[in-house]
RNA sequence: GGCGACAUAGCCAAGUGGUAAGGCACGAGUCUGCAAAACUCUGAUGCGGCGGUUCAAAUCCGCCUGUCGCCU
């Protein structure tokens, strides 16, 4: 069998600085870069979700980054998709792929090489299966499970997911297989990925809160209130609806609440989405931890990481 | 200085004599087509302090402390 393919995988919180690493990485290891965030695709949102600027990119080119209008719909599958094909196009030319972002479902999907069912989404059953959930309650999902696909009744009726389980009952329903087979199917082909991953990561949570306090200041001095009034003024999709900025402030917008308030609230949703950004990287035993706050400077932890990947890439 | 109200977990807060609801935050965790999502678990031998009444007090009484309001 042919050689995997080497990728660089730079993940970690938001405010982890996972932005300039990946780009100081690519200039050492001629690399161009992939972001895999769930809300940089989209355009005109690019304070809230710390897109980086021209200056910030430093001329590395980066894919699947401000190319999604916000009134379109994105998903991991087509994410997968879309990302297998960059990392062809960026190997054809000669060239390090770089994967860098903090939608950790995203990263592990595509690095596990996860294959997705060709069926399409029933969005008008999920969508019904959500009436019931809501009428009837959890219980009656769980029960319609348990007569369809007894192995992830047994899976999913402890953490009570709405979602999970809907989605479990919407596959059956559209695709004739249950989720359970699904899942096993999709791993069965081997990554052709050898990844070379780097976490960055903090020793004391309280710096990596400092740091995203911080930057929501620096966002609102950038603009971000003028940004937040466009976005809300325009059609967002499901997905695009979710990006933490511009929801925690629509009701200073609507004078439900003060600018603070709504400042203290995105201040505290970003700080809870990198807590479970953390949780979920935590259990990624690949992960080489690097960490932010006991480093002296950031070429210091530059260096540390070069050396890691040095040893991967050539060793 | 006088009068009154209030004082319960990090914050908000229910409870008016029978053995401390709930929400938020924090922390831990789950995760296969919305993932910046959705969800699960988790906290007070104690209710400002000290006395008193009672079989029994966060709940009643007194004093003290603190906060707020009104009056002078």
């Amino acid at each position: 069998m042919t050689e995997k393919q080497k990728i660089i995988s730079v993940v970690g919180p938001t405010a982890s600085g996972k932005t300039r690493l990946a780009v100081e990485l690519a200039k050492i290891f001629d690399g161009e870069i992939i972001s895999a965030d769930s809300m940089q695709i989209y355009t005109g949102m690019q304070i809230a979700t710390a897109k980086p600027d021209k200056d910030e990119m430093q001329g590395i080119p980066h894919h699947l980054m401000d190319f999604l209008p916000p009134d379109k719909s994105y998903s991991v599958a087509m994410f997968t998709d879309d990302a297998k094909g960059c990392i062809s196009d960026i190997a054809s030319r000669g060239k390090l792929p770089i994967l860098a972002g903090g939608t950790g479902l995203y990263v592990d999907s595509l690095l596990q090489n996860i294959k997705f069912s060709e069926e399409e989404r029933d969005e008008e059953l999920s969508r019904r299966l959500w009436i019931q959930y809501e009428e009837n309650g959890i219980e009656y999902l769980i029960q319609k499970l348990l007569e369809i696909d007894p192995p992830s009744y047994e899976r999913l009726k402890e953490g009570k997911n709405p979602k999970r389980i809907i989605r479990a009952i919407e596959f059956y329903y559209t695709t004739g297989k249950t989720i359970t087979e699904q899942n096993e199917m999709s791993r069965l082909e081997q990554s052709p990925y050898d990844a070379i991953k780097i976490g960055l990561g903090f020793t004391d949570r309280e710096k990596l809160y400092d740091r995203i306090n911080l930057r929501v200041d620096i966002m609102l001095e950038k603009g971000l209130l003028e940004e937040v009034r466009q976005v809300l003024g325009s059609e967002l999709s499901q997905t695009s609806v979710k990006a933490i900025g511009y929801k925690e402030l629509a009701p200073y917008f609507s004078g439900e609440n003060s600018l603070d308030e709504c400042i203290q609230k995105l201040k505290r949703e970003t700080r809870r989405y990198a807590k479970r950004q953390l949780t979920w990287f935590k259990r990624d035993k690949e992960i080489n931890w690097l960490y932010v706050d006991e480093e002296p400077d950031f070429e210091t932890l530059l260096g540390k990481a070069v050396q890691i990947i040095k040893g991967r890439l050539y060793g």
